[in-house]
RNA sequence: GCGUCGGUGGCGGAGUGGUCAAUCGCACGAGACUGUAAAUCUCGCGGACAAUGUCCUACGAAGGUUCAAAUCCUUCCCGGCGCA
């Protein structure tokens, strides 16, 4: 048992068909799963307050590598006592223990979101073909083209040992690589943290998808070794490997055998799929994970995609659109996303969603959040962002109930139900 | 009253003889958003159509000059400023 193991622990409780319930143990507090893992990318959940975020149900938080370490730096994350203390999502409990689960992702979304989805419309769910091998390869650059930024107008280049990056924030050129990516990690100091990955474009064509996800395999391999070459000094943490592959179930078959062999704490399935494709590829990859270690989707999503993730198997979820959408005046209900911008509801003072109230959130109306939005004050997005993240941990912690009272399915089937009507 | 500057789409404000239904901003209407480059972005925004185009009606009002006027001229109406 090496030390980390004892850092996270993870027991199914419950099973319906093959999703399942269960208790994930860090040195930073419990966490019952499935959940759903607010996304605070520069060590801030947009919009809502530590405390805030307890109410609404979360129990862990997720933050982002490649931003923490442009800005404010590691370093200072470090001396600050860790990530969960740093942005105030660390808190004692009675008995002097600390509590506030922390997860960090590795940059690999990066790869993808500044480079080959940089200045296009693309995103990590598929809306356009496949491109042709030839298509695909007039749109990649090598990092030895003199100017990459300006020549081709993304801020991130690959190659097999890592990433070159332009910053987003000051054009400056910086370098990742498994093994940097894991030191800044470290440094940061989450709980759980992911091993550096290549995140492909939905778009990008088969041989590319397979070239992508065999040096994913390759730097999970780094990832894992410079996390137990450290050890000592990073005890207290874990490491989850990525499953890639792209929407090609024989490809995350490959990659979930392949980093289901290396000595994770836990796993992540990653990168792109089309809508109908998601469920083949979730299904071909999660067969091959262990049972007794935790999955997470990572990057999904909506509550439809989560249902179906549970459904699956997989026990984590971290998302950007509740507080994404939620902060541009969109609000989940059972009946499914409205546009509180819209003009109907500037008279509409019912309920944010009758049927799901939120705490903190309760006593406001869509015509009031209409009136914030079309103030731009600054409160319409916070409650906004509130209610969807609440929204959302219900459904999961719905569905955890479910699945416990075997119910699940029954559960799943309604909410798709109303949601999708 | 005299002088002067100005009156353009819901608002602000470009244009100052043809390529103008009229740059742009705001407002308004709608859409997008799935490991956050995002409190962002896209589209629409006079009317009617056989609508990737065509035709009407528009730049205070009415006349006029011109092949052609939001743009030039005349008168009138309205507003700011200055002098009485």
């Amino acid at each position: 048992m090496s030390n980390s193991d004892k850092a996270l622990s993870f027991a199914i409780k419950a099973r319906a068909g093959t999703a399942r319930a269960g208790l994930l143990r860090t040195l930073h507090g419990d966490i019952q799963t499935p959940a759903f893992v607010p996304v605070g990318t520069k060590a801030g959940v947009k919009g809502i307050l530590p405390e805030q975020l307890r109410a609404l149900g979360a129990q862990v938080v997720l933050a982002n590598t490649y931003h923490l370490y442009l800005q404010p730096g590691e370093k200072i994350i470090e001396e600050a006592g860790g990530l969960a203390k740093f942005m105030g999502w660390e808190k004692m409990t009675e008995d002097g223990a600390k509590h506030g689960p922390t997860m960090t992702d590795s940059g690999g979304f990066q790869v993808f979101s500044l480079g080959a989805a940089f200045g296009r419309t693309i995103t990590k769910i598929a809306k356009g073909e496949e491109l042709t091998n030839e298509q695909a390869e007039n749109r990649r650059v090598s990092v030895y083209d003199e100017d990459v930024q300006t020549k081709h107008g993304q801020l991130a280049v690959i190659d097999d040992e890592g990433v070159t990056f332009t910053s987003h924030l000051d054009g400056s050129l910086h370098r990742f690589t498994p093994e940097r990516s894991i030191e800044i990690q470290h440094a940061l100091g989450a709980d759980m943290f992911f091993a550096f990955d290549e995140c492909t474009g939905p778009t990008e064509p088969y041989e590319y998808q397979k070239e992508a996800m065999r040096r994913t395999h390759r730097w999970a391999l780094r990832s894992l070794k410079a996390h137990r070459q450290n050890l000592a000094a990073n005890r207290a943490q874990s490491i989850f490997g990525i499953v890639q592959g792209g929407r090609h179930e024989d490809l995350r078959s490959e990659s979930a055998q392949e980093i289901a062999s290396m000595d994770f704490d836990g796993f992540g399935i990653g990168g792109s799929f089309s809508k109908e494709d998601m469920h083949g590829a979730l299904e071909a990859a999660v067969k091959y994970l262990p049972e007794e270690k935790p999955r997470h989707f990572l990057g999904i999503g909506e509550p439809g995609d989560i249902l179906t993730g549970i459904a699956q198997g997989m026990d984590l979820f971290d998302c950007v659109a509740a507080t994404r959408i939620g902060r541009h005046g969109t609000i989940y209900t059972k009946r499914g996303p409205i546009n509180l911008t819209n003009e109907k509801f500037k008279n509409d003072f019912t309920p944010l969603d009758p049927e799901v109230l939120v705490p903190g959130t309760e006593s406001f109306t869509r015509g009031y959040l209409s009136h914030l939005f079309r103030a731009k004050e600054m409160l319409g997005p916070i409650i906004a962002s509130m209610h969807n993240v609440g929204f959302i941990i219900q459904l999961v912690d719905g569905a955890r109930e479910a699945i416990l009272n075997d119910t699940f399915e029954q559960y799943r089937a309604d909410f798709m139900r109303d949601y999708y009507a």
